[in-house]
RNA sequence: CGGGGCGUGGCGCAGCCCGGUUAGCGCGCCUGCUUUGGGAGCAGGAAGUCGGAGGUUCGAAUCCUCUCGCCCCGACCA
């Protein structure tokens, strides 16, 4: 490609409503433009990188023998009706009508369509197992799109599915599609990490995330040195007890006007956060739930859901709140409740003498005690574990660190088979639920997560593997006759020899070139000019390390050409 | 959805509080000449219904109302 053809806007300053360093870059060196809220053009830098990292994902995917298909990104509601996800999955879930009506999703993952399609196809045992795989654009109607691909609307997504007769076999694909993950991380340079993650809105028994390590990541990882390492989402852990030796004292409501936080309770009676008892009222698939905490410690929502087996559980409205505690909210406690399930954290447990809420208006209540006070049949995990905390595998203090979720495998099990009955004949002639197993992985989320690690103050530093060209050569003074020769020689030997190349043939000052490409970050930078000219060489530099040496014209085509093969995975 | 902020040539911004002629600046873009190893110089030029609608006023980018869009912080996820 030559720059003075190719569509390369790249820009000078930062754009103003960026804050990442990879959605800056991406604006800057031309790879994306935004045109509208969480969805981006892909420009032809952009694209090509887009491009590379699906060829190594086809090719890993290939290699363990997953088949690529393309389902349609429009899908019927009905067929969401069947799971139930019609409804739970809520805003996030595109829709759109046809002019008659009838509802569709744009889809933002297709567990639906993969089984719909396998039930219709699929029908012995001994067609098992297989896995199919797509590269598509998905559809997120997310709350807040943010830092540019990064959380976008529409975004590129690889996204597998595996079917199998048992348990078994689906354990061993899932280690497979772990394994060939690590190898495409590998690939694109990514420093990351799985993780134990939990399932959410698709479901399954169990999960892992990959995590790329980045400060500005939106995912939080509590780690361990044992070798643990889980979202927070899903983290387990012991909560210290902090709560030294007390003697029972006798429980008495007291006055707290207008105090509706552990923050305002705490300060207005000059007791410490964890000597209350923190009360929430839920919603769970409709029914209410009260869950405890001690004050100083959040509730753990998705914890929470999996315990009650509930598939939607959100914070209750401030009426279903007063119609549970009698009181408006800021007052719940739990002495008192009736007809409603208690769910409390192992947390509250050794608690002695603290304040709760008193199911009245401006009223707490003080010298509490559980199990004396209010009735708890069972002490659960639903703590939102922290980087403070305890591992429970090894007993050790805990870390954490931050990253970006490039991608999440699941052991679906027969949640979307059984609930769409999709069926195969086992030896027996019995029909059995396949068992599933999905794996996403996001391709534009990916890009992204490798400008984080891989850029300086100038610009991106590609790793060669994904690099939207693998070399760039640079002419200082294309005007020049001879300069012009030799550039388009090595242009076009390199070319011959299989190496993407890029020639800047632009007639501007060498300053702005230097520039650009520091800035679009091509591996290999050759410069051609008058000076090295005169002597026969050219010079070569790498744009990662800045580490740059003469090469002589004669031969320089093959051994760039030779540097790039070496430098390719 | 709650909280905060912003919409002015392609990009980055000033002007707005305190209304007043042709709406500025830097970058970029076009033409010509000179220049060419780290964002060149000179000369000339194109490009904005000041997000939109309504209102106040002799007069609105500026004041008021409504509306749309965008960004950031919190509840979602590849």
């Amino acid at each position: 490609m030559r720059w003075s053809k190719a569509l390369i806007p790249t820009h000078k300053e930062d754009p103003s409503h960026a804050e990442t360093t990879s959605h800056k870059l991406m604006l800057r060196a031309g790879l994306i433009r935004r045109l509208t809220s969480g969805v981006y053009n892909y420009l032809p830098l952009g694209w090509r990188v887009v491009r590379k990292v699906e060829a190594i994902v086809r090719e890993e995917m290939d290699r363990i023998g997953s088949q690529e298909l393309l389902m349609p990104v429009v899908s019927p509601a009905e067929l969401w009706q069947e799971t139930g996800r019609w409804d739970v999955y809520g805003k996030e879930l595109w829709r759109v009508h046809d002019r008659n009506g009838r509802e569709f999703a744009l889809g933002p993952t297709h567990e639906e369509v993969v089984t719909d399609i396998v039930r219709n196809e699929v029908r012995s045992y001994r067609q098992l197992p297989f896995t199919l795989y797509q590269i598509q654009t998905k559809f997120r109607d997310e709350i807040r799109p943010r830092f540019g691909v990064i959380r976008a609307r529409e975004f590129i997504m690889k996204d597998a599915y595996s079917f199998h007769r048992d348990e078994d076999s689906l354990n061993e694909t899932y280690r497979a599609m772990y394994d060939s993950y690590c190898r495409i991380f590998d690939r694109c340079n990514l420093n990351y990490r799985p993780v134990e993650a939990a399932t959410g809105a698709i479901g399954g028994s169990a999960s892992h995330e990959f995590m790329v390590l980045c400060d500005t990541g939106e995912s939080e990882v509590i780690v361990c040195e044992c070798g643990y390492a889980a979202t927070d989402e899903r983290a387990e852990g012991l909560i210290a007890d902090v709560m030294p030796p007390e003697d029972p004292l006798l429980a008495e409501p007291v006055d707290t006007p207008g105090m509706k936080t552990i923050e305002d309770v705490s300060e207005f009676l000059g007791v410490e956060s964890w000597r209350l008892i923190k009360t929430i009222v839920y919603v769970a698939d409709g029914d209410p739930v009260v869950a405890l905490i001690r004050g100083d410690r959040d509730i753990n929502e998705e914890k929470l859901a999996g315990l009650l087996g509930a598939s939607i559980v959100e914070a209750a409205p401030p009426d279903i709140v007063e119609k549970v505690t009698r009181a408006p909210v800021g007052f719940a406690g739990p002495i008192g409740l009736s007809e409603v399930r208690l769910v409390v954290d192992r947390s509250v447990e050794p608690l002695k003498n603290v304040v709760v809420g008193g199911n009245a208006v401006d009223v707490h209540i003080r010298n509490v005690n559980p199990g004396r006070d209010f009735v708890v049949d069972d002490y659960c995990d639903i703590a939102m574990i922290g980087k403070d905390d305890v591992c429970r595998q090894c007993g050790k203090s805990m870390g954490s660190f931050r990253g970006i979720e490039v991608s999440q495998v699941f052991k679906l099990g027969t949640k979307y088979s059984d609930s769409m009955k999709a069926t195969f004949l086992n030896e027996n002639g019995k029909a059995m639920p396949f068992v599933m197993g999905c794996y996403g992985l996001g391709i534009s989320r990916t890009v992204a997560a490798i400008i984080e690690q891989h850029s300086d103050g100038a610009g991106i530093t590609w790793p060669m593997s994904v690099a939207p060209f693998e070399v760039e050569v640079l002419a200082v003074k294309f005007k020049n006759e001879e300069v012009r020769a030799a550039s388009e020689r090595l242009y076009d030997d390199l070319r011959a020899a299989g190496v993407d190349v890029l020639l800047d043939d632009r007639h501007d000052s060498p300053g702005v070139k230097f520039k650009d490409a520091d800035l679009i970050g091509i591996p290999i930078r050759v410069t051609i000019g008058e000076r090295g000219l005169k002597s026969g060489i050219l010079e070569i530099r790498m744009r990662k390390t800045g580490e740059q040496r003469d090469l002589p014209i004669e031969g320089a085509a093959a051994e760039i050409a030779r540097i790039v093969e070496e430098a390719r995975v």
